[in-house]
RNA sequence: GGAGGGAUGACAGAGCGGCCGAAUGUACCGGUCUUGAAAACCGGCGUGGGCUUGCCCACCGUGGGUUCAAAUCCCACUCCCUCCGCCA
């Protein structure tokens, strides 16, 4: 959630910021109106009320000298301001409400890092990696053999069974089998403990209430891209960053715990509505995927070096399994919500010839801490955390990708050497 | 699923209709004392909101209700603890 006083302080700076990610004037000038109105109401409602409880301290103090008389006449007066009061709260707090629905809805301001633009095609792309880029070598040409889609590579294979999948589940759900099923494991364990140094694990629930949806901006805005369990006011998590936002909310920190750094391996489940038909071959988008998510509670101060550390991270995992990536700056209009600044990591499938996004590294500011109400208490007083979060990494287009990249002359796929301690003998072939 | 007990400030723990936003202790911060520290003593010490910046309002698990007045009484819900049942 912005901050409502900074855009009573600041309105002009707000609405040009948000302006940015196409929020118009007039949106927010009506949140303002909305303001004004609620803090006119709630005046009148609290002075009422302090009349009440006045009329009330004295009905006691009557009552306590036997004046039963002047006792009654005060408590009748009262009875009727607080008539008064009931109308002028219930008044309040209709505004509130409704002031609080349109906050709800309004997204994140842009960072100054943020690129203009309205859509994905204004991100801006900072640097391509690829295996020997540091030694001098040229962007890789992909061999033949690795212009093969994963798809058809994973069915020679038996690694991957798609239909099994969709008859469980229905399309979009994919079943892994044999070394794919292997693979998947193998690429969360060595990510989980590449980052063991100084991130701590945890293991949340995989579903979350409507309230912890609201805390990191999922709800209201996307209900229509979660899976929701409504009988139980439960929706199946989109990511990590929702169970770990939460972990600490409602809570006052100490500013020596800080920064807070956790990791994650989850199912990450996304209904995807709105995107049927695109890029849905395969692995390139699923309903359901498992990913290894880093996560930081800290002050303002150490956000841009726990922001830096995440993208570092990331990039690192990438880098050790050899997978060729390019770093996008995301424009403003195509933020996430709540986030203020993001960087896109998207690894380059070969056999597909598409740059697939396997991590989204984000810096919330105060918006997701302020929802939450996660404090820390400092030597200058009380104030709301910084959230940054990102993955490293979400496995099933990574799976895609090391699956094309590494696809031999001989139709095998030879994983690299830093999976060896997880998976055994690297190569996958065809059974019998 | 059934029966009972509980939820109060950073923590422990009183209060059970009327200056209670809340005793007391611990922790924490400042001061006195001390060569220094500890102890002792003195003072301070929740969060958020509104406006005339001094005052007002809200918050005692959550949401309703009763009352002139609710941390205190009533109802519902959530979570925690104990016991019984069931179960991977």
């Amino acid at each position: 959630m912005i901050d409502l006083a900074q855009l009573r302080r600041e309105p002009d700076f707000v609405k040009a910021a948000l302006a940015r990610r196409g929020v118009s004037h007039e949106t927010m000038d009506a949140i303002l109106e909305l303001d004004s109105r609620h803090r006119r109401l709630l005046q009148e409602a609290e002075s009422l009320r302090a009349q009440v409880k006045d009329l009330s301290r004295q009905v006691g103090e009557a009552r306590r000298v036997k004046a039963d008389d002047a006792a009654e006449s005060l408590s009748t007066n009262s009875r009727e301001i607080g008539e008064r009061e009931r109308v002028a709260s219930e008044a309040s707090d209709l505004v509130a409400a409704d002031l609080r629905a349109r906050l709800l809805m309004i997204p994140n301001l842009p960072s100054r890092e943020t690129p203009d633009g309205l859509d994905e095609s204004a991100n801006v792309e900072v640097r391509r990696w690829w295996l020997g880029m540091d030694e001098g070598a040229d962007f890789p040409t992909f061999m033949a053999h690795q212009r093969v889609a994963h798809w058809e590579t994973a069915r020679e294979l038996g690694i991957l069974d798609l239909e099994a999948g969709a008859k469980l589940a229905g399309s979009m759900f994919p079943l892994y089998r044999g070394d794919g099923s292997r693979l998947l494991r193998a690429l969360s364990f060595f990510a989980l403990d590449r980052h063991r140094d100084s991130y701590e694990e945890i293991r949340p629930p995989s579903v979350a209430l409507t309230e912890t949806m609201m805390s990191t901006g999922h709800l209201p805005k996307s209900a229509d891209d979660m899976y929701e369990v409504p009988r139980d006011d439960l929706w199946l998590i989109p990511t990590a960053e929702v169970p770990l936002t939460s972990m600490h909310r409602g809570e006052i920190l100490d500013e020596a715990v800080l920064p807070i750094r956790l990791t994650a391996l989850t199912a990450c489940f996304r209904r995807e509505a709105g995107a049927a038909g695109r890029d849905t071959r395969g692995l390139l988008r699923v309903h359901e995927f498992d990913k290894v998510e880093l996560f930081a509670y800290c002050t303002p101060d150490q956000a841009e070096a726990a922001h830096a550390d995440i993208l570092a991270r990331a990039e690192g995992l990438l880098r050790e399994l050899g997978l060729t990536y390019r770093v996008l700056e995301l424009c403003a209009g195509d933020l996430g919500t709540s986030a203020a600044r993001t960087i896109d990591l998207e690894v380059y499938s070969p056999g597909v010839d598409k740059w697939l996004e396997v991590s989204s590294v984000s810096w919330f500011r105060d918006f997701q801490a302020r929802r939450a109400n996660v404090r820390f208490r400092s030597a200058r007083g009380t104030q709301f955390v910084h959230t940054v979060n990102g993955s490293a990494l979400a496995w099933a287009r990574v799976w895609a990708a090391l699956v094309e990249t590494y696809r031999q002359a001989d139709g095998t796929v030879r994983l690299p050497e830093v999976l060896a301690p997880y998976f055994g003998d690297l190569t996958i072939r065809s059974k019998p």
